[in-house]
DNA sequence: TTGTATGCGTTATCAA
DNA sequence: TTGATAACGCATACAA
């Protein structure tokens, strides 16, 4: 029998039994620990197991026991995925907590000419995938909902307008720019601006809706032209930047709130272009934690959230869903942490 | 017979065939266009199949036929994926092309305590993943050793310093630093300093032999203090630069080359917070094609990558050696393209 | 405590 | 052109 190190032929539980003089089923459950195996026998195949290099077809193993343990990522459809700073450190923290439990991530993309639902339907009907989980939740977002009828597991990175009966995830933006106003305010500054992002994508939503009820709350007044919305990335918040410096002196906002932190260095740039300085005549604050935030000049004040310890924490929510299917979602709301530097002064520049 | 919309039941193949009082094999045949099935019964079961929802489950294909049509992309094991703008990007192109071909993309992530050659095992043993992308390449890799050994078909989006007998996608990073020291040398730069990353990681190593071999070939002098390795975001972009900044105005760089665009970011910084401007004082070159790159002031003069693309043909190189497996390997040497804009002018800050 | 038999859903071989 | 039948590798109910 010089079957054992022969290349090429994979080491099934059919040639581990044949080896060791037992049946396949035997073999079987000893590999899985099952009660009713002697412990002599267990340590023997497993011993055997080990030395032949045995590992189980997940293929068949699915197949046997209806399983799939896999959970899905569709790729959100954004042409430009530089602008999105999150996604591989989600990834990462996602596919850490599933390797934990021996899962799988699939990840998806949405080719030209399909939809997300097309590739969720394709994932979700061949059994490649038994969950979801989707990142850059809209306010009215397609995926979510048609994730709600189906009836398949999944976990939001992010809410959406309606967030009572699914499972989620996501930062409570409103209440970071809440403090952001706050904090802003009890160092003085009374006229503060808006740059906010794609209104369609709830974390800008959020955010916007912190910073108007804040203002509100607060009884601080938005003057004209101090909310500008689609501001997305470093370039086009540098033009809205420009805008709002074109206000009277006396009218013109003296800090700047930003709805990321590559909005905050676009408008650091536009400040320091216009020969201004950033915290002594504007200050600035953004929101995420990047590392350019440390090195710009001055360093950037602003909000900071965990995205690989997020990625975790989706993946204990999906694999909760999935392999418990409890009768109630659950939903996370996590806060952002204030992270103060020196992109934010008193106004008119006398240190905090 | 009731049976034909009811939740919840799948709808398998013997469904199908019960349905059409045909046998499995005959369905089967026919769904997957065997010439020997009559046009009017292939019709009548794809017709069925669209109406039941029929969808192949995987699991059962890729037993029966023994086959797994998934790629596998271990994610580097850097703490702060932030660092690498990239990574996302050619995880796209990765998943578009491969779904075209109806392939998909399974990422895993390194636990702690285990290294990556435990995961790639663990990936091909256990008959999920077919083949392998490495992005990331060091240049004594350890993945491309294991995967070279273990005859697993694999590309690396790179190459190692030994990259005569695999299959890789990579930039020309020697020459494309060459191209940028002539660049600068032709517009009168004879002072040119070169910020270099984690010399282990073969980019940025090929990019330092790329502003090495063009010094020397033009007689170019290196000054004292020119060339620091180890700069690899912008905090410490921003240190390296004010240790250039601190050579006598004499002797000091008047460019200075960036081995990526987030380590020329933080050298902008640097030279600004020294109350110098970039550009007239001194010119400032990066690599990559970061959208931050247009925002900032002055606009980023760099060599620009398509991570998309390059993730495409990654993609369709993993798919051409795992379905063709042919015998000599593919490597392919794609040009960056230099991209000039407002951070580079002529010494002395003439316009160019 | 172990062996036998059957099934998971699909593909492939062989007859009819 | 179609229908049985037997795999693929594993898990499990039941018999021994």
């Amino acid at each position: 029998m010089s079957e054992l190190q022969s290349r090429n032929v994979p080491v099934t539980i059919a040639r581990l039994a044949r080896h060791l003089g037992l049946s396949a089923g035997t073999v079987s459950r000893a590999l899985n620990n099952y009660p009713d195996i002697a412990e002599k026998t267990r340590k023997r195949v497993q011993k055997a197991a080990l030395e032949l290099g045995y590992r189980p077809s997940s293929s068949a193993r699915r197949l046997a026991r209806g399983i799939i343990e896999t959970v899905g990522f569709v790729l959100p459809t954004t042409r430009n995925q530089h602008s999105d700073p999150f996604l591989a450190e989600i990834l990462n923290g996602l596919a850490s907590e599933l390797s934990l439990h021996d899962w799988d991530l699939l990840v998806a993309s949405v080719p030209k000419g399909q939809n997300e639902i097309d590739v969720i339907n394709r994932l979700a009907g061949s059994g490649k995938v038994s969950g979801f989980v989707i990142a850059r939740t809209r306010r009215e977002d397609d995926r979510v909902n048609y994730l709600r009828k189906s009836g398949l597991p999944f976990v939001a990175q992010g809410r959406t307008d309606t967030p009572d009966d699914y499972s989620w995830l996501d930062i409570d933006n409103e209440q970071a720019f809440m403090d952001a106003v706050s904090y802003l305010r009890d160092l003085g500054h009374a006229k503060i601006a808006f740059l906010g992002g794609d209104p369609t994508l709830n974390f800008a939503w959020q955010r916007r809706n912190g910073y108007l009820r804040a203002m509100a709350d607060q009884n601080g007044h938005i003057g004209v032209g101090y909310l500008i919305d689609g501001v997305t990335d470093e370039l086009s918040a540098f033009h809205a930047t420009r805008r709002l410096l074109t206000i009277t002196e006396q009218d013109r906002p003296t800090a700047i709130l930003c709805v990321t932190d590559a909005v905050a260095i676009g408008a650091m740039q536009a400040i320091t272009h216009a020969g201004l300085t950033v915290s002594r005549d504007i200050s600035i604050m953004g929101f995420d934690g990047l590392p350019i935030g440390e090195a710009v000049q001055p360093a950037l004040t602003t909000l900071h959230q965990d995205s690989y310890e997020i990625g975790r924490e989706v993946g204990r929510m999906i694999l909760d869903l999935c392999t418990n299917s409890p009768s109630a979602p659950t939903q996370t709301l996590w806060q952002a942490k204030l992270t103060p530097r020196a992109s934010v002064n008193r106004p008119g520049g006398n240190p905090a």
